[in-house]
DNA sequence: CGCATTTGTCGAAACGTTTCGACTATGCGT
DNA sequence: ACGCATAGTCGAAACGTTTCGACAAATGCG
């Protein structure tokens, strides 16, 4: 396998030149250049990524760290990775894949203490966030997607959950509905402070109250069978309900299962609105899902890039971006049904 | 940062002392062994991992190779992800995401003589696939997920598909149909010798032949739009059709569209089965879809191990790997229905 | 024309490990 | 008592880069 010290010597020159010519820290003179070039093409030599990064203390390795769940990630967070992937690559750094323990921070910082990668970007973070505490306080560079308390000097990159809520809200709201619920994510990721869980929550409060709503919401564990009884309960306490907006997307076949037990029709008498997922999710239901999708691979992207540029010491276009949803109007979204007519309609009919 | 030289010092013995109690590479004396472990421990030292990959010439780093497609991973490549991830952090690997050009065989070589990583795992084997006669050639290690040809002495996992196609069909004949069709994925993949693509293919032509039926087959697209037009296609055909076998997960919704847009029902007059596919998935659709369940997880688990031990020169149990699918009957599959007499029914009705 | 700067190059010292050969005790068989 | 393997340790040479200081030649400037 050819090394620096072969090309050096094909090219008749000190192996310190060559480096020079590869990573243009010192001037070459183009004849020179034009000569370890060619050396390196006819050896086919490529520098050895640990040698070079043992030397320059920069390993150009960044590891994304996600959440070790027994059920592995969601839809969503796939694009990410691969785009995150793709984005360290055109970089030309290379991504490293670290499941942790949520409770084993110990972990955490002896894989930082391997010195293997130049930085992390930190999946799912939380509002307080023992890793993030630890990362800053060992200076260990970093990213997040998602957002937690006291950061305002951190870069990270997150969903506008706010903006995204009141847009589900108002395409509601200009369909006729007013007795609108929403339904979070389970009480355990809530209480946790997993952020969307928060954040969506809160902004839903605040919205309804605007509109001088009473703020209807409930928890909801993110499989089918708590979607289907969260709907039914939900329903029980308001009858009037006619629309949800969730972010819920596995809770999802279950309210239209308890939907369509009622003998009821999405959208006619019932409207649903998913926020904060994808189109593939979108389509894969009956009828295919009003949505309001996020750019994952926008997320996966904008986090790796963030923590590169801190790493090269480039300051960032934007420290912290928020990244909105697109409002995609398919067919779980109708007018405002009129109960008691249909109710009428049923009796007469 | 402690090095292990601070080590050694702090424990009065030689660099080389320290390594060898670390990697137990040649006897140490229990006194000096506990003297040294106490200098780690008080210093908090950890082997700088790219100190250690250089002099050693292993960096106990794997990448795993994904396909750059543009509309990203499938829903199955995901557990598959973070599963190879856990199995490589559980031998202490390290896993690196590489996605790759799958026209730029180049690009795969260089990344190899960065001799970054030992060995890699790819996805998405095709038939004949220029990848893997390169790594062979220059005898760089992997494992693969699929199969090639001519690959007697190669390490693989992959998912039994001809028993998973009997599977399915078996399970349909059960309930009387006659009458059954496969619905491919996209010709592109089939024509490119994409392993699950082709090999379902030949198990459902052989199981038909098998039973003396024809053999209806069909191509289509990965996605709603062309699940629709596909199913439709079929029925004018083959009119007699009552079920179909699919493992194209994305175009499921479609057909189930076409479906009902014909005024049946899942599955009292039509019978769907996909093969290959998740749990999420079918708990997504309704009516929640009758599958065969690859356990995609252990395939990423095996992959990475297939390849650590072939590193660590250990003889693997297997070195090919047939993993089953599993059969969970939800409620896309019933009894052959008696198109006749629901005609004369409706009629009458 | 002389002096200071810049350009282009070299050799050697890092970087933090592993591994090899060599050396001293110690215990063994004879 | 004598050689001999073996346990336990050491020092030094890798591994393949980057980076620093030095230096000669070329260039700019008053």
């Amino acid at each position: 396998m050819p090394t620096m010290t072969s090309v050096a010597k094909r090219a008749g020159v000190a192996v310190s030149t060559v480096s020079y010519a590869l990573n243009g820290t010192r001037p070459i003179s183009e004849e020179t250049r034009q000569r370890i070039f060619q050396a390196i093409e006819e050896l086919g030599y490529k520098p050895h990524a640990l040698a070079r990064g043992l030397a320059s203390k920069r390993s150009r390795i960044i590891a994304l760290l996600f959440p070790n769940t027994d059920r592995g990630l969601g839809f969503t967070e796939l694009e990410f990775v691969t785009s995150a992937a793709n984005a360290a690559k055109e970089n030309q750094y290379s991504l490293v894949l670290w499941s942790y323990d949520v409770h084993d921070l110990d972990e955490l910082r002896q894989l930082t203490q391997q010195r293997l990668v130049d930085g992390v970007v930190v999946m799912e973070v939380h509002e307080n966030d023992a890793r993030i505490d630890m990362l800053r306080q060992i200076e260990f560079p970093f990213s997040m997607i998602g957002r937690c308390a006291g950061m305002d000097d951190l870069g990270y990159v997150d969903i506008d959950f706010s903006q995204t809520v009141r847009d589900a809200v108002d395409h509601l709201a200009g369909l006729g509905h007013t007795e609108i619920a929403f339904l979070n994510q389970s009480r355990a990721a809530f209480e946790a402070g997993y952020g969307p869980a928060v954040r969506t929550h809160a902004a839903f409060e605040q919205i309804m109250a605007e509109r001088d709503h009473e703020s209807i919401s409930r928890f909801c564990r993110t499989e089918l069978r708590a979607g289907y009884d969260a709907f039914n309960a939900l329903l029980d306490e308001h009858p009037d309900l006619t629309a949800i907006v969730t972010m819920n997307e596995r809770a999802v076949p279950g309210v239209l299962h308890a939907i369509h037990d009622r003998n009821w029709t999405v959208p006619d008498d019932f409207s649903l609105v998913v926020i904060v997922t994808s189109r593939t999710i979108a389509e894969m239901m009956i009828p295919p899902l009003t949505t309001l999708e996020a750019e994952t691979g926008g997320m996966g992207r904008l986090g790796v890039e963030l923590l590169i540029n801190q790493l090269e010491g480039r300051p960032p276009e934007q420290l912290q971006v928020l990244l909105p949803c697109r409002l995609v109007v398919r067919h779980s979204t109708g007018p405002k049904p009129d109960r008691a007519r249909a109710k009428a309609q049923a009796r007469s009919g």
